[in-house]
DNA sequence: TAGGCCATCTGGTCCT
DNA sequence: AGGACCAGATGGCCTA
C-alpha cells in the first residue's frame, strides 16, 4: 500500500474510531451514573448499559416497580469494584447493602445528618466509601433517573425503598450529570394491584425524559445550555435527546409501551 | 514500577 | 479498486 493510501486509510481509521467513541460518550450520558470528572471505561459503559437494558426490561416484563437493591444489584453485576461504588456513590447507596458478599468490610462513610443538600436530589458524600472508589467528585443521581414520579407523589412508590439506604441530607459536588432520565409508568395498574393503584394515574404513561437545562436538575453542562448536542446527532434524529420531552420517537416508544401493557 | 486505559497505526478480510 | 470493519501491536498517560 503507498504512503498516500496509507495516510488516508490511517484516517479513515481515526475518523472511524471517534465515531465510535463518540457514541460511546453518548451512552455514557444515558447510562445512570454519568460523570464529567469520573468518566466510566468503555468497557464498564458497555456492561453498565447492558446491565440497564437488563434491568428495565425486567421491570417491563413482570410489570412490577422492582426494590431499588434489586435493580442496583442488576445495575453492578459484572462490573469492577470501582464502578460498583461509583454506582453507589450516584445513588449515595452503602454498596455493603447490596453487596454483602462482594464487600463484606467496606468502610462506610455517611454524610452528617443536617448537611445542605440540593432540594430533590441524592449526592454522594466524600470521602469514598471504600479504598478503591474514584476521587470526588462523583456524579450523581437522582432517584428518578431510575424510576419515576408518581403524580403529585415526590418519588412514587419506591420512596419506601430509598427509606435508610439513601442519604438525601449531604453537600452535593455536582449538580446532576447523568440525563435526569425517568420511566413514567403505573405498574401498580395491574389487576394484582388494582387497590394499590387507586391514588395513582390509572393509564400508562410511560415517557422517558431528558431534562432541559437550568435548575438543579437540568444539564448545562452537557448540553450546552439548551441546545443539542452535536455528537449525539444519531440519537437526535431519533429524539431520544430531545428537550422538549415528547419527541417523535418518545411518542412511539409510549405507544409500543402502552400497547405491551393494555395487552398484558 | 506494574497495570489499566486509551489513541493510533497497520495489515488482513469482507463487501460494494 | 476502494472503503468499512476488525484485531494485534505499540507507546503514552495516569494511578495505586
Amino acid at each position: 500500500m503507498t504512503d498516500v493510501r496509507r495516510m488516508k486509510a490511517n484516517a479513515r481509521e481515526r475518523n472511524r474510531m471517534h465515531g465510535l467513541n463518540d457514541a460511546l460518550e453518548c451512552l455514557r450520558k444515558i447510562v445512570p451514573c454519568y460523570s464529567k470528572t469520573q468518566k466510566l471505561s468503555k468497557i464498564e459503559t458497555l456492561r453498565l448499559a447492558k446491565n440497564y437494558i437488563w434491568a428495565l426490561s425486567e421491570v417491563l416484563r413482570s410489570g412490577k416497580a422492582p426494590d431499588l437493591m434489586s435493580f442496583v444489584q442488576a445495575l453492578c453485576k459484572g462490573l469492577s469494584q470501582p464502578t460498583t461504588n461509583l454506582v453507589a456513590g450516584c445513588l449515595q447507596l452503602n454498596p455493603r447493602t447490596f453487596l454483602p458478599e462482594q464487600t463484606p468490610d467496606l468502610p462506610v462513610h455517611l454524610p452528617p445528618a443536617g448537611a445542605a443538600t440540593y432540594p430533590g436530589h441524592y449526592s454522594y458524600q466524600s470521602p469514598g466509601l471504600t479504598a478503591g472508589l474514584p476521587s470526588p467528585p462523583y456524579g450523581t443521581m437522582e432517584p428518578s433517573h431510575i424510576f419515576h414520579q408518581v403524580k403529585g407523589q415526590p418519588y412514587g412508590p419506591l420512596e419506601p425503598f430509598f427509606d435508610g439506604v439513601l442519604v438525601s441530607d449531604g453537600p452535593a459536588f455536582d449538580p446532576p450529570l447523568s440525563p435526569p432520565l425517568s420511566i413514567n409508568g403505573n405498574f401498580s395498574s395491574f389487576k394484582h394491584e388494582a387497590a394499590a393503584a387507586a391514588d395513582y394515574d390509572k393509564s400508562f404513561s410511560f415517557s422517558v425524559h431528558y431534562g432541559g437545562a437550568g435548575g438543579a436538575g437540568g444539564h448545562p453542562a452537557v448540553y450546552g445550555g439548551g441546545g443539542p448536542n452535536p455528537r449525539c446527532s444519531e440519537l437526535q434524529v431519533d429524539g431520544l435527546m430531545g428537550f422538549d420531552g415528547h419527541t417523535h420517537h418518545e411518542r412511539m416508544m409510549n405507544a409500543q409501551l402502552n400497547a405491551i401493557f393494555h395487552d398484558s
